[in-house]
DNA sequence: CTGAAAGCGCTTACAG
DNA sequence: CTGAAAGCGCTTACAG
């Protein structure tokens, strides 16, 4: 539907080479300024635009970046997108986002359609099933630029972006501790997701650091599935020796306990109390308003742009440095976690 | 970085013409089967990937959709992006989505970027201050497929989707009524999106029928900005008359009410009750648990990208029709309305 | 059933 | 400073 009048026909109503009105259009130094001048007003005039798929042939770049993440609904990966927006657009980058539901078989597919060199780039924050990395392998060896955010991959050697979870889990799991939980959970999503291992080792060194021994029927593994979910909280919550304090490495989870604790006659904080890994703006009004670790969404999809960017357009520039960016998260007390 | 090989490559590798190699790829009548085979195995083994560009030149279609809303914090949008996905995914189609962070300016240089062929069809949820739509215009005078969502802009003669407002506010409104308010408020966004004429509407439409005469004081025109929001709000609530009852058009001001609910002496739902246009999830885990008015994000997301498929799929499709497709919201009521 | 040729709309060496 | 020509990687009439 690119109806519009092509760089040929614009240059006929000039009576100049095409050659000339393509260098004149870009700025060229070889073009004199009164030259210039005419086709830009007539460009103007006609309403010229040139066709994207041309110049991406020709010059082998889609101008485009995808952005492929777990899932939509989830204020954390919204905001990383924003960020990245925020710095691509000035450059006349365009983003294709694609989501995998955390399903890796959806998420191969996904960068498989990728390889065609549809995108110059790809930012992912990558599937909690993801086990299988071939994928993301034969990206890597195709030299395709590719960077990670938040659910990263170690073994492709790129730049990734986490937070400090390690240190801002052992604060956390601290503060369950010094609000009196004797027997503090740790939930998380998956085990072969890096991110949370470091979560669930700075849980861990803040229980050792305390003295207390740990539950391992208390690090759930959970599914996809809420209801599942909300079921084997319940489970848990209603067994004699049960938890005191939950620390949930996603606002999913979170939510699921919230659920589950309705269906006991646990309340919280009195008899839970609740930290979450969360970036949702509504965390205080909850019920209670729920204690979270904030991660800098915004700024994490910046930094991932301005990498990217610098990467992209500038000649002769290295593969992206295999190295871990690492950006603090933020703890906010709220009543979950609160001293009745 | 579309280092692959081409298909002239593949075409010399099987001593075949590049002709007859497209043709068998593209599965045509005119190759042979034993031909197509041994094609599709070596185009398989030397991982040969078309080039989108090429194509896209060539047949003048980009096979990508752009999708542009208001913001991507926000449930209900990503539930629609997810609905457009699961359906334009399955026939080939990528997404480019653009976030206008409700800023008409930014609307604007968006869909000017999209007027050079980029995309297909644009699935759109104008922004809220939409007022110039010289943009859309131009367009749609171009016989560029373009869909409006929710937030539709009635002067473009072509297909839109919104849910059943109008009715469902007059259902919301008798709710709060029935619930004991005497005043009932409507907070509403900006005044010249429709969508939230037909909501104030069937608002004015319960007012009337019970006989409550309106207080125009009460119809708060909102920012962008949360905490002149909250303060608005605040303000409106400490007065003597305050209103009662409070119907929001955005999830965002519902949240803000529940915040300067908390900087007065007031409660929910005793002194004030709630309900809100919303696709939270989480609306049962506030304090209290939010009324709502959930639209039908999902589907509606999956019946634009039919409607769309089929035009950009089939030949000698006639223009979108001009017409307003409504799908039914739902009520779900929670604490915020209820009678102590 | 297969192939040679033209062309989609650009950009950029190469000439002048 | 401007232009003629080649080519990016495809597809599709047109031949045979």
């Amino acid at each position: 539907m690119a109806s519009g009048i092509s760089l040929k026909e614009l240059a006929a109503e000039l009576k100049l080479a095409p050659s000339t009105v393509s260098r004149a259009l870009n700025d060229s130094y070889e073009i004199s300024e009164q030259t210039k001048k005419k086709v830009l007003s007539m460009a103007e005039k006609l309403n010229y635009h040139p066709n994207p798929f041309a110049r991406s042939l020709r010059e082998n770049k889609s101008k485009a970046i995808a952005v492929i993440i777990p899932e939509r609904i989830n204020t954390f990966f919204a905001q990383v997108i924003d960020g990245i927006e925020e710095i691509t657009q000035e450059h006349g980058y365009h983003l294709l986002v694609y989501c995998t539901h955390e399903d890796v078989e959806k998420e191969k597919k996904i960068v498989n359609l990728l390889l065609n060199g549809r995108a110059d780039a790809i930012v992912m924050s990558v599937s909690s099933q993801t086990s299988d990395i071939s994928h993301l392998h034969k990206l890597y060896e195709r030299g395709f630029p590719i960077l990670f955010f938040d659910r990263i991959c170690s073994e492709i050697p790129t730049t990734k972006f986490i937070t400090n979870d390690y240190q801002v889990t052992l604060e956390a799991t601290r503060h369950l501790i010094q609000q009196g939980c004797k027997r503090p959970a740790f939930l998380m999503l998956s085990e072969d997701i890096s991110i949370t291992k470091e979560r669930h080792r700075g849980f861990l060194a803040a229980l050792k650091e305390a003295g207390i021994s740990h539950n391992p029927e208390f690090s759930k593994v959970c599914c996809q599935n809420e209801e599942t979910n909300i079921e084997i909280l319940k489970n848990l919550l209603i067994q004699e020796n049960r938890p005191d304090g939950i620390l949930a490495s996603v606002e999913k989870l979170a939510l699921a306990c919230y659920q589950a604790v309705k269906k006991t006659d646990l309340k919280i904080p009195t008899d839970l109390k609740i930290i979450s890994f969360s970036n949702m703006g509504i965390a205080g009004l909850l019920n209670p308003s729920l204690t979270t670790i904030s991660q800098p969404a915004f700024s994490m999809g910046e930094e991932c742009a301005r990498i990217l960017i610098k990467k992209l357009t500038k000649t002769n520039q290295p593969a992206l440095a295999n190295e871990v960016v690492v950006i603090p998260s933020k703890i906010t007390i709220r009543a979950s976690t609160m001293v009745e």
